[in-house]
DNA sequence: CTCTTGACGCCGG
DNA sequence: TCCGGCGCCAAGA
């Protein structure tokens, strides 16, 4: 993978809007272009460049070690959470597919 | 060349 | 709701 995915990815997470997220598919299939797996290797090693926490698993949660700083953001944001507030709600918070 | 490893995703039990 | 299994695919060892 060139630096072109790379940078195809940080770009897309730019321009999620505040309050907004997009799934590690979502991107990839928005991109037309790798998979989530290599979506999740860029934010791994790059993401810390970017709002990398408006980017989420599918259902919405993130690895427990990042959701400890992740919603303090979400909470400044005023993202729409899930119940118990370790996930987020996605068919609320998902960018390009809802509202 | 063959495992093994992930900031993943989907389905079945 | 909570696993476990399988598909996926680039990188490392």
């Amino acid at each position: 993978m060139g630096p072109e995915f790379t940078e195809r990815v940080l770009d897309l997470v730019d321009s999620i809007p505040r309050g907004r997220v997009l799934s590690f598919g979502m991107i990839a299939e928005v991109l037309q272009e790798g998979g989530p797996r290599q979506v999740g290797r860029v934010m791994a090693l790059e993401g810390g460049a970017v709002a990398w926490w408006r980017v989420v698993r599918a259902d919405g949660s993130l690895p427990s070690s990042l959701m400890v700083g992740a919603q303090e953001h979400y909470a400044i944001e005023g993202t729409p959470m899930r119940g118990n507030g370790w996930a987020v709600d996605m068919t609320r918070a998902r960018w390009l597919l809802e509202d």
